[in-house]
DNA sequence: ATATTTGCAAATAATTTGCACGTAA
DNA sequence: TTACGTGCAAATTATTTGCAAATAT
């Protein structure tokens, strides 16, 4: 199901997509396979406004980056190799030895537009 | 105390910080003042690894970014006004109309290096 | 039969809130 | 006095865990 899903899903939500209104699947039984998908770099995790966590179905080991669209929801991959190359000379006359970046983007989607 | 402090601080952190081994201050204090602070635009705001949220002293109306000494914990800011041009220009190609983002590095910092 | 997965309920832990008390204007 | 900030304890809420029943191998 999150395979299909282009979107962030807290637990509650992925319980409401399987179950419909009555829920079938546990609460504990979600969080278990969330971290057996996250242990095989499966799902990335966000932070959603209400302090949720929340989980997409995607490689976070190929790097890259989430534009999420405000309206809808979805969300969009964004390639980093030329943005992580800008970071480091950004960041070089600083002094600050860059390991690693975190970015997410937020607007409308080509299709809510 | 947030103002001399160049890092991301947990309310626990911060407890410590103000009142040493014995607690004097509370917790609910703290964290009904870090909402004030917010408020008024003075603290920003991230999830650390624990899950945790952690606040600095900054201010996040003037937009810039984080880069976070994986050693000292240190936070140096980071502009964003050509990250932000550039983003633009990489996101245009897609038809996602960007309207804002996020963005945290990670490193060494210039002392600990 | 044996190992693994599930649901349920209880435990955890960060954060929020109610309330009585102290402090300041 | 009167409004406001504080501490404490209880409530809230997402997440985790123990355990017994269910399912799969």
């Amino acid at each position: 199901m999150l395979h299909r899903q282009r979107r962030f899903l807290t637990a509650g939500d992925i319980q409401h997509e399987l179950n419909g209104v009555d829920a079938k699947v546990a609460l504990s039984t979600i969080y278990r396979t969330l971290e057996h998908l996250k242990s095989r770099g499966d799902i990335a995790t966000r932070i959603d406004d209400a302090g949720e966590a929340a989980y997409i179905y995607c490689e976070p080991d190929h790097h890259h980056h989430h534009a999420i669209c405000r309206k809808c929801g979805r969300v969009d991959d964004v390639d980093c190799t030329t943005m992580e190359q800008f970071a480091h000379s950004v960041l070089a006359s600083s002094g600050f030895a860059l390991d690693g970046h975190d970015m997410e983007f937020t607007g409308t989607c080509a299709t809510c537009r």
